[in-house]
DNA sequence: CTAGAATATATCAGATATGATATAAGTCCA
DNA sequence: TGGACTTATATCATATCTGATATATTCTAG
């Protein structure tokens, strides 16, 4: 986990405070984060080809903003909704699982 | 889609009443059923060879019955919790990813 | 520039997932 | 056969995630 991962997660408000609490994260829990976040960039990619986040939200049944928070890695966003955001553009499964094959 | 995979998702509780009603769960809805599913299984396997349910929950600060409800594929169980167990079982990103791949 | 479209941020009430607890049911072997 | 261990089921208050809405900001073509 180098400086720029860090930055990068504080950035998205993972309730970081301090250098010494990003510390206590687990490798586990790393992981975890470092999972959503690449979900949330494959997202982003695969739903700018395609369509307009207002689109993707009708096709889910979810709403404009909500996709933003998905693609941006907010905190409040599950990975269900990310995989189901994922799906609606069109990934298979097959390609869900390189995403987070992908991580670390 | 064939009936024994329709029996399982209906022995697991996921709100299906009737014939009809399952029939309209999308393609992407019913990926997502699976994959949750495939995380199920992963995670029992996993778990049995290396320990107790009781174990596991401590590890991830859940609880034994919450462990017993994501193996078996009980659907008031998130992706992230299913994640997180099997994280906790010392899978890998890469063996996680393989799993979702594996879905149709 | 600038209007219209797309995206981002803020707020919130309702829905869903959560860990905890109690306890039932199954498993195993002394 | 029964007692320890493990897993399953039920219930619940609380925490988290949700879609909706309002609105601010950014982007893009003309």
């Amino acid at each position: 986990m180098d400086q720029n991962s860090r930055q990068e997660l504080e950035d998205k408000g993972w309730k970081i405070g301090s250098v010494a609490e990003f510390l206590e994260l687990s490798p586990e829990e790393t992981m975890l984060v470092e999972i959503k976040l690449a979900l949330s960039r494959s997202l982003k990619e695969r739903r700018q080809a395609l369509m307009t986040q207002a689109k993707l939200a009708d096709k889910i049944h979810s709403s404009q903003p909500r996709v933003a928070k998905a693609e941006n890695g907010d905190e409040s966003v599950s990975i269900e909704l990310l995989i189901r955001a994922i799906l609606a553009t069109g990934a298979s499964p097959q390609e869900i699982g390189q995403v987070i094959a992908s991580v670390g």
